[in-house]
Order: C-alpha cells, then sequence, then structure tokens
DNA sequence: GTATTTATATGACATATATCATATTTTAAG
DNA sequence: CTTAAAATATGATATATGTCATATAAATAC
C-alpha cells in the first residue's frame, strides 16, 4: 500500500493540512482503485460515505436534468478531492462522476475524514474554503447561463479548458472532450455546438483538426466570451 | 442593546450552535441596523468583514452579468445569515444585498466569527452545512438555467416563491417582486417574464390582480416547472 | 390634484437556438 | 479487412426568446 505523504492530492487538495501521524493513519484506511476511461465513479443519489482523492485523470460531474439531458458541472483534476459537499451534508451525491480519462483514486471512508475535522482545524477551514470557492463558481456560472449567449459561453468554455489542461505539442487542447460533452458543458445541443464550432473555424479563432481543437486567436475568444 | 439568545436567527442558522456564554459575547460586539426596502446592504467587490444576521425581512442576493444585468442568485429571509461565503474564503462578496422589504439586521464582525470556528466544532459544522446546502442548491439552479425554457423556469419559481414566502388572505405572493426582478431571477427579459405572465393567466395557471399574482392551478404549474 | 416618472402590458419583428433529416467521417466489432 | 455503429457535420425549418416601439396603468413628486 503507497504512503499518502508525497501525493500529488495532499499537496494540492485540503489535506496538505494533515501531519504525518494524520497521513499514515489515512494510508492504512484507504482504499486504491484504477478507473478506465468512461467508467463511472459514483452516481447521483448514491450513498458515496467517504471521499475520494483524484491521483491521476480528469473526472466530469454530471447532473441529469428533467428533459433527460446531462449537464457537466464541473470538471475534477489530480490533486483534487471528490463528494466532499454530499459526505458533509450526510446526503446522498447530487452530482455523477465519469472518467473523462484513465484515472487513478483513493476512497478514504467517512469515518476518517470525520475524526480530521474534529481534530484539525486547519483541515476544517481548507475544506470549508475549498466549498466556498464552489459555491462561488457555480453562483458565477449560473449568471452564466442565464444571461450570455451560446456563442458566448463557448468562447469561454474554450479559453477555460485550454488554462486549465493547457495543451497538446500540436496545440490542441489537451482535454478530450466529445461534441456532446462540450455541449452539455455550455447547456446547448448537439448540433448547435458542433455549428458554432464550425463558425469559429471558418472566423479563424479556432482550427479543428478531426476532432481536436486548437485556439488561434485567444484574444479574439477573450473578447467575445 | 437587545440580546441574542432569543433572537429568531440562532434559532435557525448555524448560531444555535453557540452556548450562552457565546452568545452574550456576541450581544456585546455586535451592531443593529435598519435597511429599507431597496437599500443596499453590501455590494458586490465589497469587503465586508464579518456576517449579517437576518432578523427581519427579506433582501435578494445579485450579480452583476456582463451584458450590464443584474441576475437575482438568491433570496434570503428571516433568519438567515449573509456573508459567510466571503468571511470564510478572505475575499470580497462575490454577490450585492439588496433588501426587498424593510428589515432588521444585526453585524457581527469577523473577529467574533473566527473565534466561534476555533472553539465551537458544532458551529463550524453548522456553517459547512450551510454552505453545503447552497451549493447543492446553486448546481441545480445552474443546471436549470441551462437546460430548462423560460416557460419551465417561470412555473418553478412562482411555485417556489409561494412554498417559501407563503401567500396573504387574498392568496396572491406574499413576497412581492416586481416584474423586472422576476425576469431577472428566471433569467429572461423583463418583457418575456410579463407575456409568459400573461399568458399564463389566459391559460388560467394564475390571476394576475394589478402586480399581485394569484396561483391558481397549482399541479398544472408543477406539472410544467 | 396634476404632472412626471416608472412599471406593466402588448404588438411587430429580428435573431438565436432547437429539432429533424441526412450525409460524411471516425471508431469499434466481427 | 469488412461491416456496423457511433460521432461529427451540415442543411432546412420551427420555435423560443430578445429587442424595439408604443400604449396604458400605477406610483411618486410637486
Amino acid at each position: 500500500m503507497s504512503k499518502c505523504e508525497q501525493c500529488i492530492v495532499r499537496e494540492f487538495s485540503s489535506l496538505k493540512a494533515l501531519n504525518k501521524e494524520e497521513l499514515v493513519k489515512l494510508a492504512e484506511c484507504k482504499t486504491s482503485r484504477l478507473v478506465k476511461k468512461g467508467e463511472v465513479i459514483f452516481e447521483e443519489g448514491e450513498n458515496v460515505n467517504g471521499i475520494f482523492c483524484v491521483k491521476d485523470g480528469v473526472c466530469k460531474l454530471t447532473k441529469l436534468s428533467q428533459n433527460g439531458k446531462d449537464h457537466i458541472v464541473k470538471l475534477v483534476t489530480k490533486g483534487e478531492l471528490l463528494g466532499q459537499r454530499s459526505m458533509i451534508s450526510e446526503e446522498p451525491v447530487n452530482l455523477s462522476a465519469v472518467a473523462l480519462e484513465d484515472m487513478q483514486v483513493c476512497f478514504i471512508p467517512k469515518s476518517e475524514i470525520m475524526g480530521f475535522f474534529d481534530k484539525n482545524n486547519q483541515f476544517s477551514m481548507n475544506v470549508m474554503r475549498t466549498i466556498c470557492g464552489d459555491l462561488k463558481e457555480a453562483d458565477s456560472q449560473m449568471v452564466n447561463m442565464a444571461q450570455k449567449t451560446v456563442k458566448e459561453r463557448l468562447a469561454e468554455t474554450l479559453l477555460y479548458l485550454q488554462d486549465t489542461f493547457g495543451k497538446n505539442e500540436d496545440d490542441s487542447l489537451k482535454i478530450q472532450l466529445s461534441r456532446d460533452e462540450l455541449a452539455s458543458m455550455i447547456g446547448t445541443a448537439t448540433e448547435s455546438c458542433i455549428r458554432l464550432l464550425s463558425d469559429f473555424n471558418k472566423l479563424g479563432l479556432i482550427e479543428l483538426k478531426g476532432k481536436k481543437i486548437i485556439l488561434k486567436d485567444i484574444p479574439k475568444l477573450k473578447k467575445m466570451s
């Protein structure tokens, strides 16, 4: 069983507040798991009873809307935690988590985490700050969905994807989303998303190489987002 | 200076975890304030450095979108707290708070609250749960904005307003929002909102008496939300 | 009480976006 | 390699929603 001390998750998440002793306990109770691209980590409505550490890979958090379409609420990448909200609220998860790439995740049972809350104030504050950050982001996204056009949201999302996940050697977005997923992130029909990508392509804002997307005119994309 | 012990906010908010001693300290450091309808409690970008207890009245939390329109993110009513996220994140507030009715609020400086976080674990957990609830709600609203039609959002919002704030003796919604505010809650143009209200009226779903709104067919409204 | 401003209402029209159909390309299966 | 399935692309069209104009009603100021 690998140690948690050097783990990337510890470096970037609320867990950075844990001391050596706590990390040893963590390493003892955690279970590791490989998740293949497309595999479900947990599903809306499930009782998860713990949190996941994302050691490697990226997943999408989705919510099923009444019209039957999935909406991507957030992407979670290596170094981050999953399932904190549900654990704290003591409720089933309100979002599904599905791997966008092969992933390495660790599961930490609730009992262990709750102990940290009691004894480690810095850890509590870290978790609180993370969730506050998520809330701020969610509020902002809500307003975007309500007030921006699909075109603006597409431009914004493309920039976000490059900023957050970077690009390959050929300058294409490192994170690989299908048109369908991109559409469900910006909240539109797949065809509309594809059509707008074509438009952006013709306008020289982006370049499409198969399903790869290369951002060509970032200033213009920023201006229109 | 009034005591906090019997305050409605204490009864319903995270503050219920405070003991007698803590409540006495609270009563000593708090400042009370009357806020007139339409008055601003704080504005997006401000440093608030504490939290507000809503002792009476209702306010809207709004966010200015890039197109210059305000979007109503949430309504906050008596018994609830304001400004927790910003205080925890140690950032300026990301939303503005404006009174929808005359209000009574108390301000508690950050220093005092942070002390509770250190010493009272139950209080911390309560705050965390509140924010987790807000986050869940925000995610859900985000998906609504992205996937539902304006008509569906209007129906849903009318039901929410009646559920949350109740109705007058004449069955009209107790909370009085202008058409403009209603529109900025559902995320649409004022004219579209007015038009849909007219449609709902003609269909017998609601009744319009001046600017008062009476819900007539709740099952149908539910079905279409 | 009258005038002025503001909110509500409705029509006409423009535009963004969804939907349905179908072609083409890519990926997966046998 | 060949075939079937899935993803991407594009056209045609319908529909929802925004915008601008204007009318009426209500609230506020004087």
